[in-house]
DNA sequence: ACTAATATTTAGATTAGTCTAAATTTATAT
DNA sequence: ATATAAATTTAGACTAATCTAAATATTAGT
């Protein structure tokens, strides 16, 4: 049997490595679950034992598909909390959040299917993020390449194609991230490049890198 | 801050304390929480400590305001996510239980106001208890069990004393719901068992069955 | 390549809740 | 009244999850 605890270091693992690199480091997760690094230690050892992840000393951590399945679980039952608190008892999207902390570990396999269907199963949560189905599959329309951009929209980095660590080390130095915001400013039709301007920098990219970054429009 | 096993302590406690006896015993805590004596001993000194509840050594306790408060509050949560699960989510009489075991530990005044009101304030969980309101004021019906009934008079099924799934499960399979309109036809006092008529049907009850269905006069 | 800085792991302690087994108190039965 | 049974408490140990501080490994800068 799973614990709770257990559960909530699934979903950061989960979160944190969603988008390209391939290892979630210990830091990360004790940030995200506002811990220390020796306890994440300690739980990534336990959790590698039960092969939720897989764990290399001073590496970092992956799930596995059983790690990846119970994560998208919780996703599924948070996102779907958040849609029943907004839609139904008036919750602001802020206040939702909390609330859905703590009922996304209810566990009921009927509870949440219900829930779906009394909601009439909605794809997006109220945040916009996607709602994964019954079978784990998201429903991932809106994230479209930076290639594919319109010339003065504003979007919001939301992942990339590619997951090499050459380019994410590339993203990285050039400070863009998940969540930069990105606007447009000019597509060279000569070598499809892209001019973008982010946290008050401008910078021109090359058309492999505007095919591997995944942006929303805001 | 109060911890989920302490909550669990108190409402059983509760429970166990409702109808008159002074004191509630160690061992009717132990069999109520399935753990052992020496583990509720552990335990109701620290409620003791923290005031939730009087202890007296090889006594047992009862439960201060403070901690009835708690335990109404509990109460509450519960017999509300019941009635949302069976009049919402298409939960039965025996399902709602477990999961509503795990709901009613959700912290959160907002949450649970907010689901009173779309559930049009209720005064009855789908057992038939009361729920009592946000100050803790609960509406008590005047109900009478089956086996006290006089012959030929009209009631509503208003609730049942055994919660058991058991019996729960034998009533949804005779289609004998809350609201359920009887007749009594006639009271056997060689056995008390009663012979009713619903819906157009005719059927013999046992005494134990009598003894634990809630009626109204209609 | 080597040192300094950073990240990670280990060792040992702590807390909440639980358990078993032994000791103690209360209740019961002749 | 006193022995025995039943209920309760104590003592000591265990597990899960956490922490601090020290040790070790990795990364980055010169």
């Amino acid at each position: 049997m799973i614990t709770l605890t257990e559960e909530n270091y699934i979903k950061a693992i989960y979160h944190l490595g969603k988008y390209g690199k391939a290892m979630v480091n210990t830091n990360a997760i004790a940030e995200a679950l506002e811990t220390k690094a020796s306890s994440v230690t300690d739980m990534v050892k336990k959790l590698s034992e039960k092969e939720y992840l897989n764990y290399k000393k001073y590496q970092g951590v992956v799930l596995t598909e059983k790690g990846k399945h119970i994560a998208v679980n919780i996703v599924r039952k948070h996102r779907l909390w958040e849609v029943f608190l907004v839609e139904k008892l008036n919750f602001t999207w802020d206040e939702v959040h909390e609330v859905a902390e703590h009922l996304e570990h209810i566990r009921s396999e009927k509870l949440i299917n219900e829930l779906d269907a009394f909601l009439e199963f909605p794809s997006y949560d109220p945040h916009g993020d996607p709602i994964p189905d019954k079978n784990g599959n998201f429903k991932n329309i809106d994230k479209i390449a930076l290639s594919q951009s319109e010339i003065s929209h504003i979007y919001t980095c939301v992942g990339v194609k590619d997951t090499s660590s050459h380019f994410l080390k590339y993203l990285d130095g050039n400070k863009i991230g998940l969540g930069t915001i990105i606007e447009v400013l000019h597509k060279e039709p000569f070598d499809n490049s892209v001019k973008i301007k982010f946290n008050a920098t401008e910078m021109v990219v090359s058309q492999n890198v505007a095919k591997n970054l995944f942006l929303k429009e805001v």
